[in-house]
DNA sequence: ATAAGGTCTGTACCATGGTACAGAGTCAAG
DNA sequence: CTTGACTCTGTACCATGGTACAGACCTTAT
């Protein structure tokens, strides 16, 4: 007798929204589960492997739609663990251009509020002086 | 005889799209501008620093509500610079978190791909090995 | 005068990752 | 057997920052 369990159940180990499973079985990220006679989902034990993956997935930046794709590599015995790293390596590009991205906002928003002494009207603001003014960079 | 421009012009001039001009107005970012008797929008010369104000604050990471906010402290006589600054350092912070996950997630990813060889099949894969396992911290 | 192109409003739609119902049916404990 | 908790489907909604129509009206150049 194997163990099953509704969806409450999972959702309760998964450690997910009820409203959040049902979502990734229409996005195709769980598969379609077994029913109860009475229409109820059904799940296995590795149903909770299946949502913690997602889970690390989201974790690392990857989207579900990439998600999706990484566990359809993992099915498919056509495919080799080289196509699993080619994604992991353009993930790290993205990520890594969005952390420059990021790194030089912070560096211009630090200039600016090092150059705002905090007093006075609004008008004498550098910040609001620097969005009114051409180009950001320098 | 002061110079006016049809909405077309201003998007030519401010480089954004028509309809971007017209959301930013229903969002409250753009004054209500004038009509012509065909009803046809008007805008002053000053509306072209408004979007560019607009652009600089997207360019830095503020969101709409927030360059909204910078907006209207500008005009308000009561608030002072440091109020500007106050909003200017929230962000600095908010972007600071950014990057410390981001790279938190980089150095996951660059562990994992080190440990992948890429060649082999998918069932020997370090990747998603870990996408499997208990966590990805470590 | 006419045709091409610009503008109007209102509404719907895009991606992203879900959340929140309503109204009906089901399950389990007492 | 009843009652409360659970689940079902379908649909609408949230935020974010726009984009894309349709169908009507206006402007401008020839």
């Amino acid at each position: 007798m194997t163990t099953t369990f509704s969806i409450g159940q999972l959702a309760k180990r998964a450690l997910v929204n009820i409203e959040t499973i049902r979502y990734y079985e229409r996005r195709g990220l769980l598969p379609v589960p077994s029913r109860r006679a009475s229409g109820y989902r059904q799940y296995l034990p590795d149903a909770v492997a299946r949502l913690e993956f997602i889970r690390h997935g989201k974790e690392l930046g990857f989207t579900l739609t990439e998600i999706m794709e990484l566990l359809a590599l993992r099915v498919d015995p056509d495919t080799s663990c080289a196509d699993v790293k080619a994604r992991a390596d353009a993930k790290i590009t993205d990520v890594h251009d969005k952390i420059r991205s990021l790194l030089r906002i912070e560096k211009a928003l630090t200039r600016l509020a090092a150059q705002c002494h905090g007093q006075g009207p609004t008008g004498d603001c550098p910040i609001l002086d620097a969005l009114n003014g051409e180009s950001l960079d320098r």
